[in-house]
DNA sequence: AAACGGTTCAACCGCAACGCA
DNA sequence: CTGCGTTGCGGTTGAACCGTT
């Protein structure tokens, strides 16, 4: 006749727990240990739910928790991770001392999840090689915890309505360096699968970018700061951005200068020009990316392909890099098919 | 000052896996 | 082998928060 629910629902209390509750259940459990969860209120006087009370120690009242926000060191970890084991949060969190599974699940739900769709918003607009956002909503309410400790920060830089971001072919070019390698006919369906691949690294690069907390407009940075050769991880990115600061020039335009002294050219900073209204503007690419195919130069190419080689890593983080053309048909479907899940 | 509404996160729910009798 | 109890996990919910209007 089904299950008997773990407990008895009825006369049990719900919702958020009190500091005197939390102080039974730690001392309870500080005294006899975990485990036998059903017997445990009863045991310790609460009028909670096993269940309920296995959650909250775990998830809040255990002493070796970490409090406070996510580290940058932490967040690059649980990027890596989710593209390893995907939505399994407590095999996640047990590469992360202190953080819990819940934790990281609401972390990757309120900070990357909406990302997703952006990604797969660019992804399906790559063929006009503009993309049009939708009038970026005013971010209302409540905001991240690491974004309101830059609040200040931010208030120098507001990109108001309606973007229209006009995006160099750079998915075309991007695709060529792997293009020259393979020949024609032999290679012809490496070649379109690799192009597909990159689709979707486009749409990365927007995850990326909203990982730190950028305006979506920026939505190619993060591929330009590798090809440029400045930051590599996520954390330096957002140490760059610090350091370097971003501000809006005389004009009002709002100008971006990534580490510029390590970049070869000074033009390569990322200038968004502002409409006269002061409500679109378009992203200057080509100042950006030195992406001609006969200006190109190697170190701009392995920076690309370090892009490229981070998302095709080996589970274990260490394998051997390959370069794109030389990933398994098997792998870029997996990668494919994990970006658009 | 109040209302609004987006975001966060603690807590809940259902299910599956596991252990044991 | 089967059924039951317990535990763990991932998805979902909703109250609280707080910046903006």
């Amino acid at each position: 006749m089904g299950r008997a629910p773990c407990c008895e629902k009825v006369g049990l209390k719900r919702g958020r727990w009190t500091s005197e509750e939390d102080e039974i259940l730690s001392k309870y459990i500080q005294a006899n240990g975990e485990g036998s969860w059903r017997s445990l209120p009863k045991n310790a006087g609460l009028l909670r739910c096993g269940k309920s009370c296995r959650l909250r120690w775990i998830n809040y009242l255990r002493t070796d928790l970490k409090r406070g926000n996510i580290s940058a060191e932490e967040e690059d970890t649980i990027v890596k991770l989710h593209t390893t084991y995907g939505n399994r949060w407590s095999m996640i969190a047990s590469h992360l001392p202190g953080r819990t599974d819940n934790e990281i699940k609401n972390y990757w739900n309120s900070h990357l999840s909406r990302k997703m769709y952006c990604f797969s918003k660019i992804s399906t607009t790559t063929e006009t090689k503009t993309i049009d956002l939708p009038p970026p909503k005013r971010k209302c309410g409540r905001t991240s915890r690491w974004a309101m400790k830059k609040n200040k920060f931010y208030k120098k830089q507001t990109i108001t309505n309606s973007s229209t971001i006009s995006q160099p072919d750079i998915k075309e070019k991007l695709v060529h360096d792997v293009e020259v390698k393979t020949t024609h006919e032999q290679e012809k369906e490496k070649t379109t699968s690799t192009y597909e691949l990159c689709d979707d690294i486009l749409g990365l690069s927007e995850l990326l970018d909203d990982i730190n907390e950028v305006s979506g407009a920026l939505c190619m940075e993060n591929c330009l700061l590798d090809t440029c050769g400045s930051a590599t991880n996520l954390s330096e990115e957002r140490e760059t951005m610090e350091e370097n600061g971003r501000a809006m020039n005389d004009d009002g335009d709002v100008c971006i200068n990534y580490k510029q002294a390590s970049c070869e050219e000074p033009e390569s900073s990322v200038n968004y020009q502002g409409s006269n209204n002061g409500e679109s503007g378009e992203w200057n690419w080509e100042s950006v990316m030195k992406f001609n195919i006969e200006e190109e130069e190697d170190s701009c190419r392995e920076h690309k392909e370090n892009l490229l080689n981070w998302l095709c890593e080996d589970d274990d983080w260490e394998g051997d890099s390959k370069m794109l053309g030389e990933i398994d048909s098997q792998k870029q479907n997996d990668l494919i098919a994990w970006f658009l899940s």
